[in-house]
DNA sequence: AACCAGGAGAGAG
DNA sequence: CTCTCTCATGGT
């Protein structure tokens, strides 16, 4: 986090922040999910993909009636890697469904995997060949109803743009920067991260600094001020 | 027609 | 620990 000087029109905290975006979008409902299977399913295939073509992906898992674990375990690599291909990535994917669904299997069921506590579980996930810090989070929080904080490079950026974190921050100095910030509430980690996301679609592509943006004062406010630090053009 | 999307991991320095 | 490359498809 850098210091930003005192001013008639200072910078926004995260709190603030998670506001008027709320303010602006609204609720959002990434996944009411009504199975935590497919939440788990859509986290592995979002990878670095677009959401349409995880829907695809998605979509031919239930033609086949794959969205389950016991279903999952049955089914060939092959045949699974077919069926995602248009989530991209497949071999990498399908491998990491695959070893998702045998660690599952292994802890009993999901439900089973509720009862343990959060650090313990992420660390477990995160042994899975294919699912990382943001894959991990994304479970524990929309599968698994674990107070984890999402961030994912939307988050980054968005934070980055608004002066709260600057660029070379890692995963975990962002989430640990977020959280003790925030409450800490599971429907609030919900949908903050969803906002934000929300938010990057709509506004936060390629420039720094749009029109119609609903940051655009503090994004501004930034800009002037790291302008004024480093002497230097955006 | 390049560029990117709700990343992760291996390898190099 | 940080930087770079690869994995792959589909939409703009």
């Amino acid at each position: 986090m850098r210091d930003v000087e005192d001013t008639e029109s200072p910078g926004i905290d995260p709190a603030q922040l998670y506001h008027r975006l709320f303010r602006q979008y609204g609720p959002q409902h990434w996944w009411p999910a009504d199975d935590p299977f497919e939440v788990i399913l859509g986290a592995i295939l979002t990878q670095n993909t677009a959401w349409a073509n995880v829907e695809k992906a998605l979509s031919q898992l239930r033609q086949q009636r794959l969205i389950s674990l016991e279903a999952m375990l049955c089914v060939s690599m092959e045949k699974l890697a077919k069926l995602i291909r248009p989530a991209g990535f497949y071999r990498h994917k399908s491998a990491c469904i695959k070893a998702m669904s045998n660690w599952l299997a292994q802890q009993g069921g999901i439900e089973n995997v509720k009862r343990q506590n959060r650090v313990s579980i992420r660390k477990e996930l995160l042994d899975i060949p294919g699912i990382g810090s943001e894959t991990a989070d994304a479970i524990l929080l929309y599968a698994l109803g674990k107070c984890c904080f999402v961030v994912d490079a939307y988050t980054r950026r968005i934070l980055g743009r608004v002066g709260l974190l600057d660029s070379g921050s890692s995963y975990s100095q962002a989430q640990q920067f977020l959280v003790s910030n925030i409450d800490k509430e599971i429907s609030l980690y919900q949908q903050y991260h969803a906002l934000l996301v929300a938010h990057a679609k709509a506004h936060c592509r390629k420039t720094p600094l749009c029109g119609g943006c609903p940051l655009f004062d503090v994004c501004r406010y930034f800009q002037e001020v790291h302008k004024l630090e480093t002497n230097q053009i955006f």
